[in-house]
DNA sequence: CGGCAGAAATGACGTATGTCAAGCGCACTT
DNA sequence: AAGTGCGCTTGACATACGTCATTTCTGCCG
């Protein structure tokens, strides 16, 4: 595939997809399906998992996934799109709690209390596959490779928000948030130097606990000094190494 | 039991502890005691469970009860004094994930990396029940109840470390830190307005991201304001509710 | 009792980042 | 084509909080 690049544009990158699944195959980039192929389980665990699987989307552009106090009954899979999951604090101000690409999950702050604590909305055309969560930890008492990979999802997410939860200073936290994206990109098979933003300015500056017009500044600067490309929402990391020297301190691998 | 209270000065509270478990009953306050009881298991599931558990303590203020880096093998049920854990990052700059109290867990935020990502370390006199993790987890695919109970634990971690991310002024975090901890202690018997803080200033402030500074200005200024008492770390909240009302942004329920 | 060391409080000052305001560009509608 | 709205950028200014310095308090040990 080869598209023309006029006047200076960036190329568009691919659309970000995983979204190769079947009734009886995962998707590549799911994060279920590394708990039975790399355990082992035969077909019929998986048919199994896949029966407690339902396919739901598209959601378009700012419709909801869930909302806030909605009953737990599911975790989302992401097989397209990007998502963002956001509280609203008492007095009203949004704090956006994350982005969430295809093959990564959505819900699992749900489980203790019980009830969704934020809004999931989907940033562009996305398509989800919803877990029951009783059949799923039904599921996981008699695979452990399942328990186990619920375990560690959840406690990965909270190593991610103990990251973003320390005091950095604007340049690290933007600096950490391009790399973290470029790594959880180019872990689910996309480029991991070049993609498109799916938020605005102000989600990111929300999501990284600045204003907006840091979040410009910082990238503007950036920018001159060589780090980065960006054209609108398409970015291009022009020095990935430096990003994460930058951002090292907020960085788990 | 009837001490003097000499001069003014607070009277001591009790010295908060949960450690009335024996071979075959969990203490009253642990965090696990409720999986069983709750769900009804009899005596075999409790014996199992039993099994697993080794009792370690005491360690005395300072001393580590694991480090960055040691391998996850086992997670700690406090019985009795307080724990803070940290990390330090690439550039040394230590950073508070928390502070645990009778009858809380430590090493959940283990389980994704497989090995701590903290140090915890004893701020007074601690003792533990030590539970292995593999052990455990092969019991919860048998008993549904400790699954739940795992999953809900590492899920109300990362509520409160997403609480912890946001973006609040110094009044509303000390509020909500003071509000957490009262209820915190309430929950597990002890007063829920005059007790003692096992950590230093310092400690305080960096687990809420503020400068040492800051943190003795706040407390002096609720001092002044009458919302609270304080004289060296004994403290008495004078007005919860108003503490509650203004660190409301940070508090989950 | 005296002296010391670390913890805590208080004051003076600097700065990173938020806030306010203005302007530009792009997409969409009429 | 003109109009409208929104996202983004950029500049000028305000402020909450950090840093540095000094003092006070507290516990500890000889």
């Amino acid at each position: 595939m080869c598209r023309n690049n006029p006047a200076g544009r960036l190329p568009e990158p691919p659309n970000p997809i995983a979204d190769d699944g079947d009734e009886t195959h995962f998707c590549r980039t799911c994060a279920f399906s590394g708990a039975c192929i790399a355990e082992g389980y035969g077909k019929p665990e998986l048919l199994e998992l896949h029966c407690l699987v339902e396919h739901v989307g598209p959601f378009h552009a700012g419709e909801h996934i869930f909302r806030t106090g909605d009953p737990f009954r599911s975790i989302f899979a992401v097989r397209a799109g990007t998502v963002k999951t956001s509280m609203v604090d008492p007095d009203g101000h949004e704090q956006v709690l994350g982005f969430y690409l295809p093959g990564e999950v959505i819900g699992l702050n749900a489980i203790y209390p019980d009830q969704f604590p934020c809004d999931a909305v989907a940033l562009d055309t996305a398509y989800f596959c919803r877990f029951s969560f009783p059949a799923m930890s039904a599921l996981a008492t008699r695979m452990p490779a399942v328990q186990q990979r619920l375990f560690r999802l959840i406690s990965k997410e909270l190593g991610m928000a103990t990251l973003l939860a320390g005091d950095h200073n604007a340049d690290m936290r933007m600096a950490a948030f391009l790399t973290d994206l470029a790594a959880r990109y180019e872990e689910r098979g996309f480029s991991g130097t070049r993609f498109h933003l799916s938020m605005s300015r102000g989600d990111i500056a929300n999501y990284l606990r600045l204003a907006a017009e840091t979040v410009s500044r910082v990238l503007s600067r950036f920018r001159q000094q060589g780090l980065i490309e960006l054209e609108g929402r398409e970015l291009l990391l022009r020095d990935p190494e430096r990003l994460r020297q930058i951002g090292k301190n907020l960085l788990s691998h």
